[in-house]
DNA sequence: TTGTAAGCGTTATCAC
DNA sequence: GTGATAACGCTTACAA
């Protein structure tokens, strides 16, 4: 019941020094040549008294907390909520714990953040952020920290990237589309610098004129979700010829599908539909919607992996790292066959 | 660039003891009686040297970590993933942070998930999770350390806990469909002990009782979701006089929608529809439905402010309080006045 | 009003 | 093979 058994009454007990016994605790009994006789009385008072090592000696003396900072946008997005759990999974597993913080868009707030983080002498940083951040993200990489950056990339930035393939998983799609009759795919996307999204529509315009089609896209100057859905109407009212389209991201899917519900559905009911993100609406509505779905597990793991690899790493010159891990085309109903046309 | 600055150092370029840079920095310049003069020194080589103190030190000498763990069941679920994002906001304003993990239902998991945060000496808990846990949690509250339950109530736990007002959340839905103008108002739910499933069919009951009408109630033995829809179908199926239908949760709702992909559509056409739980996808269908949203940033808030109440408490011996925080209704068509029948 | 020094629980250097 | 002991950076009782 009285927890404040510490390394200094394991020694008393067994008649040792508290040298001896911190050894043996971090297993290093044989590299020191302690004898097992006192190894083994040792672990068995340990064992007796439920001893646990105070960790926040240990930092202090170490200088490692053995605590990452996890830094998302905002962590009750789906994406992020999942990809937490990937993460809290695996770094645990590594003797790890994760403290976490959404940062939202405000400088000012990440950069609290980041200084609460450091105060706690957070060993390393996983983080995904919205744009504007880049000037704290960027001084904190050049500090020398191990950071991970996942999702999004910044191109001002070199660290180490755990990135979907967005190229890769757009080309698929519009190939599985292709693949299926459909003759004129539209890509609808927002006007942006953001790389991910510039991939994406790469992805699309190449898997087109790879097949000696041509692009049409709609670039949304994103302001809010009416004037988007808006700007998809007229842009599907503007192109009756068109037979699919490819919603660049799930939030532009779900003001696509808006639609429906402004008594526009016959804009929709003709068209093959893919989403980027798959969320659980698209496989439910009639039809059900084909989805490119993010690696949620692999991003978590590898992000994870990549992070425990700087922070064992003893020098910080081994040149930074960019993973694209592909992402699967989840097929249903919107995407079947164009018996249609054929 | 670099650091490595102390306490030390800041007192060595004032001129004074650590001592006194250590009061000036707790706000206990005043109460210490320190000179405005080399308080303001302080606070300016502070400032110039962007020096930060040392938490773990801090948390060394003081025994206090300012850090609070999390504990839920499965963070990716929006549920928890929202509430996280709350409760770090309100843990931030007050200068703690959260480490979390999710347990799963795996008693030994759990355990050590404790046990490394007992090692990490969290100042307090924050836990929901699933059944069959008990012991452990039981355990933890028992050994003195602040702990604040939400979401669920542990019957045998003597604990404080934050909760949804389950009761009144389902009395003021059944008594909205009464209304209007529903007669045979059905309540689906799972076999359970469960207290705020219980709950939930309380607030259901008493509100038909209320009304002079009889309950008619579906308790779902639950092993998946296939074998819940189809316990749904033959219930409908066999109450034709039903026309609405209150569903206890989340996941039930959903069982029960996959009808319509079952060809089961027509079971539902003619039933006025309350979910408990609100998700994205009861705004999109058609009809919408009606659904009973949690006050997560409620009780994110009432969770934090309760647990720092405790932390804050020299003594443990204040009794244990219980929160009910009202849910709102969210009404939407598929609750709309039955014109049908009247 | 300010400074000295002990001590929080570890780890790790060095001496024996 | 094992044990003193300094040090990590801070807070705070006590001394001056």
């Amino acid at each position: 019941m009285n927890e404040k058994i510490s390394i200094k009454d394991i020694a008393n007990r067994v008649g040792t020094s508290t040298t001896t016994v911190s050894f043996v605790l971090n297993g290093k009994a044989e590299e020191k040549h302690i004898s097992a006789n006192i190894t083994a009385k040792v672990l068995s008072v340990v064992a007796e008294l439920g001893y646990q090592p105070n960790s926040i000696a240990r930092s202090l003396r170490t200088g490692k907390s053995k605590i990452i900072g996890f830094l998302v946008d905002d962590i009750s997005k789906p994406f992020f909520s999942n990809i937490a759990g990937v993460i809290d999974q695996a770094a645990s597993a590594q003797g790890y714990k994760i403290i976490f913080s959404s940062t939202g868009s405000d400088k000012k707030r990440i950069k609290e953040i980041l200084s609460m983080f450091k105060e706690r002498s957070v060993d390393g940083y996983i983080i995904a952020t919205a744009e504007g951040l880049e000037e704290e993200i960027g001084a904190l990489v050049n500090s020398g920290t191990p950071v991970v950056l996942f999702d999004r990339y910044l191109p001002n930035i070199k660290s180490d990237y755990i990135l979907t393939n967005n190229h890769g998983a757009t080309f698929d799609a519009t190939t599985h589309l292709i693949e299926n009759g459909y003759e004129n795919i539209a890509f609808v996307t927002i006007k942006t610098v953001q790389k991910q999204m510039l991939e994406r529509l790469n992805g699309y315009t190449e898997a087109l004129q790879k097949n000696g089609k041509k692009p049409q896209v709609l670039e949304i100057n994103y302001q809010n979700s009416e004037q988007a859905t808006l700007a998809i109407q007229k842009f599907l009212e503007a192109h009756k010829e068109l037979d699919a389209v490819i919603f660049a991201s799930n939030y532009l899917t779900m003001d696509g599908l808006k639609l429906s519900r402004f008594g526009k559905e016959k804009l929709l009911s003709g068209l093959a539909i893919v989403s980027f993100d798959d969320f659980e609406l698209l496989e439910f509505i009639k039809p059900s919607i084909t989805a490119i779905q993010q690696p949620i597990q692999e991003l978590g793991e590898k992000v994870v992996k990549q992070l425990l690899k700087r922070l064992k790493a003893d020098t910080n010159d081994t040149e930074r790292e960019t993973f694209n891990i592909d992402a699967s085309l989840c097929i249903r109903q919107s995407t079947q066959k164009n018996t249609v046309r054929n």
